[in-house]
RNA sequence: GCGGCCAUGGUCUAGCGGUAGGACUCAAGCUUCCCAAGCUUGCUGCCCGGGUUCGAUCCCCGGUGGCCGCACCA
């Protein structure tokens, strides 16, 4: 299953042609960092180019940027200070390390779930190294994220971001008004996220610092459905649900045979394979697999991982679909007292006959003083179980006080309600580009009689066009350095490059995935044509250089 | 975070207690009429810090980074 070849030539190209370059090299490196070079930076911007046209153009989902530093209470309201931590401790004759939750959960056969370091600590008391049955020591939390301060002193505690969702769910109230204040609609932010990883492996699959193109679509949580479900509905997915089997099946089915949660899920994970095999990822190496409820982040209520097979990681997540219900803005809400709630209006006003309470202060005052105020509340926050209980006895006792009938008047009054306030539901799919990146890197090596070659879609390669001289002299050189700044000028990526025969120059153009190579040639004095070569056929066909736009196709966005 | 192995030009590697050689790449030139041809010349290197030593790239310690295993993985 592993194959290290492929990697190990993946990851040498990546390097020596500037793809990927460990951070920070002439320091001696950092682990969990990369930088892009200029053909890996390109790479991801065509990718995320991609990713728009998909999410901001076609569903018309609008991009926001927020701060990657966020204040403390943001990340306690998101549980990431409380929850995104593993409680872990080590044995002190042998060194082992265990999670401590694990380690109580397995030998004490009991529910760990929301113990405290403390708890957690007296119940391991007791317990002995599995492997050297020496004694552990104290349970330490390991929080992922990075902790900083912000401005002067170390009074303000702040975070940077584990994930960039939090910076969209804390604008709710502005992104609604947006909109125009209507359900559903979606955001989109890409951006780097940070998680202090503990021990950063396997080169861009597990970084410290990363990109993150994420949406959050806020809907009412009875219409997790979508207007176009009709158009992919008979699309097909393969899908390894819960249960561990692996099915293949449309996204319709899935739906009515209750495997994905709903429309709205579903769709994206359509949207999702359609954007992944777009940018290059074969059919066949994507599947969604659903998170097994003990896997299952904090805050989800259903989540679906896209991975992709790669030959030297196995499966890998690159996208989590993930259905966050209303967690994200209930905790929000409580955490900073601002309402984040949608309104949604009936059809038509509903009213309603009740009962009201009506203090009279004129006779509460006098009679109860210092604890009149304390009567109002009370009788303002009276179910109306308890409004009817005290217009028919006649009476009323809270707090050790009764209050007679003739302190109130409870008056029956017709209420208009012209529609509720929601808590909106929030789909989130999660992409992680540096991973994306990697497994179509590896899926686009190719060996051609022993060289290599980057077989991506022109639509995504970092250089589109080669302009070759087929060999170095001044009438040919004069040609093809025109035609290098005409196609420059008309948009393309270009390299020109003359030294060395021309098929080590094409050879060199191949291993960075450059799609198509144009050739100037003697017969081009003559008439004004030149070869295009197509990277991996190496088919040649020879154009008059004014019609170089319609053979160099890029490719439309959407196939 | 623990254990094992490892660290030499851009890449891959040889070697040694007296500061290093090769292959490929890259650059310049010659050559070259379509798929890494050939010739000449050139640039670039012993991960970092401390110790031992007259002298350390080499030995020792620590760090950093990489790979593997454990653990972890929203």
């Amino acid at each position: 299953m592993i194959n290290l070849g492929r990697h190990e030539k993946v990851m040498e190209i990546a390097l020596r042609r500037g793809f990927l370059w460990p951070s920070y090299e002439i320091y001696g490196g950092s682990s969990g960092f990369y930088d892009y070079g200029p053909l890996g930076a390109a790479l991801r911007k065509n990718i995320l180019d991609i990713w728009r046209e998909f999410y901001c153009v076609r569903e018309g989902f609008f991009e926001i940027s927020s701060p990657t530093i966020g204040p403390e209470e943001v990340y306690i309201a998101s549980g990431h200070v409380k929850s995104f931590v593993d409680p872990t401790v080590e044995c002190k004759k042998c060194g082992e390390v265990y999670r401590a939750d694990h380690l109580v959960r397995e030998v004490l056969g009991m529910e760990t779930d929301g113990l405290t370091t403390d708890e957690l600590n007296r119940h391991i008391e007791g317990i002995k190294c599995q492997k050297c049955g020496g004694g552990f020591g104290e349970v330490w939390t390991y929080n992922l994220m990075f902790r900083t301060h912000i401005g002067p002193g170390e009074k303000k505690v702040g975070y940077l971001r584990p994930e960039t969702a939090q910076g969209m769910f804390i604008l709710f109230n502005r992104l609604y008004g947006f909109y125009r204040k209507k359900l559903p609609f979606g955001v989109a932010q890409i951006g780097r996220a940070y998680r202090n990883e503990i021990s950063p492996r396997q080169g861009v699959i597990r970084l410290r610092e990363f990109t993150q193109a994420e949406l959050e679509i806020f809907v009412s949580p009875g219409e997790k459905t979508h207007k176009d479900f009709g158009k992919v509905s008979g699309d097909s997915l393969r899908l390894v649900p819960r249960d561990g089997s692996e099915i293949e099946i449309s996204a319709g089915e899935a739906v009515s045979r209750d495997i994905i949660a709903h429309e709205l899920l579903s769709y994206h994970l359509i949207l999702t394979k359609n954007f992944l095999e777009c940018v290059g990822i074969p059919r066949e190496k994507i599947r969604f697999r659903q998170h097994l409820k003990t896997e299952m982040a904090h805050y989800a209520a259903d989540c679906w991982d896209a991975e992709v097979c790669t030959d030297r990681f196995g499966w890998v997540e690159v996208v989590g679909i993930a259905d966050r219900t209303d967690y994200d803005l209930k905790a929000h809400e409580s955490q900073s007292g601002v309402e984040l709630k949608s309104f949604t209006p009936f059809d038509s006003p509903k009213f309603y006959r009740k009962k009201i309470v009506v203090p009279d202060m004129a006779k509460i005052g006098p009679d109860f003083k210092g604890r009149a105020g304390q009567i109002v509340e009370r009788l303002k926050g009276l179910g109306e179980d308890e409004i009817a209980a005290f217009d028919e006895e006649g009476y009323i006792e809270f707090d050790g006080i009764r209050l007679d009938r003739n302190y109130v008047s409870i008056k029956e009054v017709e209420e208009k309600v012209t529609g509720e306030k929601i808590t909106p539901h929030v789909i989130e799919p999660s992409f992680g580009i540096d991973r994306i990146i990697y497994c179509l890197l590896e899926a686009a090596y190719n060996e051609r009689d022993g060289r290599n070659v980057l077989s991506f879609k022109p639509r995504v390669a970092p250089i589109q066009v080669g302009v070759f001289p087929l060999v170095a002299k001044d009438e040919l050189t004069a040609v093809a350095r025109k035609i290098y700044s005409k196609l420059r000028g008309e948009g393309y990526y270009t390299v020109y490059d003359e030294s060395d025969s021309i098929g080590r120059r094409y050879s060199r153009i191949d291993e960075i995935g450059v799609p198509f190579a144009v050739t100037v040639d003697f017969d081009t004095l003559k008439d004004d044509t030149v070869t295009v070569r197509e990277r991996d056929s190496t088919n040649q066909t020879r154009v008059k250089i004014g019609e170089l736009k319609d053979k160099l196709t890029i490719g439309k966005m959407f196939p």
